[in-house]
DNA sequence: GTCTATAACCGGATAGAC
DNA sequence: GTCTATCCGGTTATAGAC
């Protein structure tokens, strides 16, 4: 046990000494410019012991990816507290998002290219990618529940993923946006987040009854 | 003159050889299991030969993508004529993309993984690609005029350009789709295209004014 | 069973001779 | 315009150490 347990650690750490390396050299050189042998490398590892570790190379970019997310969790956090207004947790929580990930934007290209590719692990649809996936929903849930707004119960249980797979759009207008500042994305997100709470008030609305069933139906019948 | 004529002539040919080769070896094997070894031996060339045409193996794939516009210009036209229900004109356009796309599926990460980089020239999005954009928005201008649907005059002009970002999302959509037949995709087409056709219809009623005027500030903003 | 290293494979891409 | 030879880097096979 003791043996086993100091095992793993040493794993472990060996793990965490090839991320810091990768992420390291990502910061520097981008993603396409790092080879698998600087990353062994800076890691005072052989090549093949950091494919024992990583599958592949875009499995590092996990890494990448989970930085990302803790970093926004984090940052969301404040926007979510003593608010109320479904608008405003939207809104912030949005925001913290466009500010975390602006410093990677000139990297995007590389970093992102693949991200679209379905059998990509680092796309965000892909099998690999559940675990952000899901904690991205339970943010927006969370978006939701703090708010004092109703939702239909048919419909309730679908909302924040669909509140996820928004701000993946959103990200990948980011990707293209290459206005003044990003002038355009945050554009794009007080505008259509403005929408979206409109709309997600509007849900309740009888005359819209039929509009959301035939989403419901929809949503039912690809398995979202 | 005749020696220049000649000669250009034979690099046509040589190059129409090796588009030739890779179609057929995508065509059976997929792209990725399709080596530029294997495209320039089956085009009768040289490994660096078949890169003098081709600066790279993506750059194959351009004579693909031109084909699949075509056919689907084509294809979609009898969908067209002699009907004038909205919902079966949209219906039919977007189940012909699919059939037209059908054969591709295999290459889909490639396409998609060249398309969503906001640089190539692949992507739908690009400068580059504003007349593919503009046909696009063109044809869904079309099954909107061939009905008899009346829209509210400040969106009017909208609307074509979001149905082709709509037929959009229905393509990344089958992109990742692996279901029998594609079956999700075309329960997605079946339902989303009901969905979008009652909202056009609801455009008009005055409850939904509101939220009309903030999707259209939202998209003069982002200048779509 | 966990970990690490070396050597090799494979295929995209390039250099340079003819 | 065409070739041969080579590079380069992601990935894998495999042998052995702890």
């Amino acid at each position: 046990m003791t043996t086993a347990g100091s095992r793993t650690r040493k794993g472990e750490q060996t793990k965490a000494r090839i991320v810091e390396a990768a992420l390291e050299l990502f910061r520097e050189s981008g993603y396409d410019d790092t080879t698998m042998r600087a990353v062994a490398q800076n890691a005072g590892v052989s090549l093949g012991n950091a494919y024992y570790y990583f599958k592949s190379k875009e499995h590092l970019l996990h890494a990448y990816y989970a930085r990302i997310h803790a970093a926004h969790a984090e940052a969301a956090a404040p926007a979510l507290e003593n608010e109320s207004d479904l608008h405003k947790r939207l809104l912030g929580v949005l925001k913290t998002k466009l500010e975390v990930i602006e410093p990677f934007h000139r990297f995007s290209g590389l970093l992102f290219r693949t991200a679209a590719d379905p059998k990509s692990p680092l796309n965000p649809f892909h099998e690999d990618s559940a675990p952000a996936r899901q904690e991205g929903t339970q943010l927006f849930a969370r978006v939701l529940e703090g708010s004092r707004v109703k939702i239909p119960k048919d419909i309730a249980q679908k909302v924040p993923h669909l509140l996820w797979v928004y701000s993946m759009g959103i990200v990948l207008f980011w990707l293209h946006d290459d206005s003044k500042d990003r002038a355009r994305t945050h554009a794009l997100v007080e505008q259509s987040s403005e929408l979206v709470v409109k709309m997600i008030k509007m849900l309740s609305n009888p005359l819209l009854r039929p509009l959301r069933k035939s989403a419901l139906k929809l949503l039912n019948e690809i398995d979202v």
